[in-house]
DNA sequence: GTAAAAATATACCGATTGGTATATTTTTAC
DNA sequence: GTAAAAATATACCAATCGGTATATTTTTAC
């Protein structure tokens, strides 16, 4: 198998530096702080990597598959469109713990560090926000074809409304140390979900 | 007038320095940015504070200081408890382009970046986001106590998810370059101030 | 106007930054 | 096992980082 080692070692780096990108942010990873967590120097990061900016890309993308995986799955799980906007949130609530521990929601971080300096990042961040909006936009325009969502319901609006409050519960929940500030984000969203989306006839 | 030129001079630093220090982070913001904006040498910074954090912290407060008193001045505006937290979704909305052209929210931008590895800015956005959190809830306690808010509304989580929408609209506007995203926003919580919170009878 | 004091500028420091050229080691293919 | 190739390590680079000691200028107080 060629190229097997090659591969293999790509892939330890990524997933031992993710985590350390999504928490210090990409200016202030340094390499040494690279070469330190994985035991390489920086002769085989750079024989791996071009460059910092794209082993940053590279963990940036790792960071949110996992993410996106858990939105697939739901997907797939559900064919109800009101079992999937609360089994997304199920998610969530269930893998909190996980994201806040590997740095807390990684388009956030990109989002906020990338804004107004670096446009490489920033366009990536803006690109999987709207393809995140789009995903559960979509959902409730098919809920509403099928007849499970209120017809008057704007399908970008709630979208919107629901990704900004996750996204804020995160950010209250990871600076006051309180998950249940998330938890009781969710529940409220839960509650929109049933009570304004859902037709209850 | 003793201390007048250096008082003036600190003033003149901060105002000038405290938007980069919003739009590019406390890390990435370097000595040559300040010393470059002000146009000012090294000595005469460090003359007139004691260290690049001293004077990060003082941008930090100067910036933050505009929304405080935007809820302060609401709240002196308003008797009525609907009123006040309509009145500061309307604060939010109109002073939107200024504070996304001044980097936007500190407290995210700092809350972000000092998450994992800034103890001291972490603690500071913690306390303010606290505060920010129980003011919206002394508000709708109030309200319940007066007879405007459904006694049943839970106080705490009503204005934690307020909170999480107002910061989470911040952050999508920003990185999809679309003001209306944070707009949108703003009427989805005026609409649940509305009539979610209102006793209407 | 003059001397003291305060504010600013200049010139430097060691440490660290991202990155590279080259030497060495490890892996691959036969 | 051996030679070629791939991967990693070593040793270096210029640039920049935050910070400081000291010289110079500007402001203050009288």
């Amino acid at each position: 198998m060629p190229f097997a080692k090659s591969e293999r070692t790509k892939k330890r780096i990524i997933e031992t530096v993710a985590p350390i990108f999504n928490k210090k942010g990409y200016q202030s990873t340094a390499l040494s702080d690279i070469t330190n967590a994985t035991g390489l120097t920086k002769g085989a990061i750079y024989g791996n990597f071009g460059n910092k900016e794209s082993l940053a890309e590279a963990c940036f993308n790792h960071n949110v598959k996992f993410l996106q995986k858990g939105l697939q799955m739901t997907w797939a799980a559900h064919p109800s469109s009101i079992d999937k906007l609360t089994g997304l949130l199920n998610f969530y609530e269930q893998n909190f713990e996980t994201v806040s521990n590997n740095g807390g929601c990684p388009l956030m971080n990109v989002a906020v560090e990338a804004d107004d300096f670096h446009p490489f990042f920033k366009e990536k961040a803006k690109t999987m926000l709207l393809n995140w909006k789009s995903e559960i936009a979509s959902v409730i325009r098919e809920g509403q074809s099928s007849g499970e969502i209120k017809p008057e319901i704007r399908a970008q609006d709630f979208a919107n409304f629901y990704i900004a409050s996750i996204e804020g519960g995160i950010l209250i929940a990871k600076t006051t140390n309180d998950p249940t500030a998330f938890f009781n984000i969710i529940e409220n969203l839960k509650s929109l979900v049933s009570h304004q989306l859902k037709i209850t006839t």
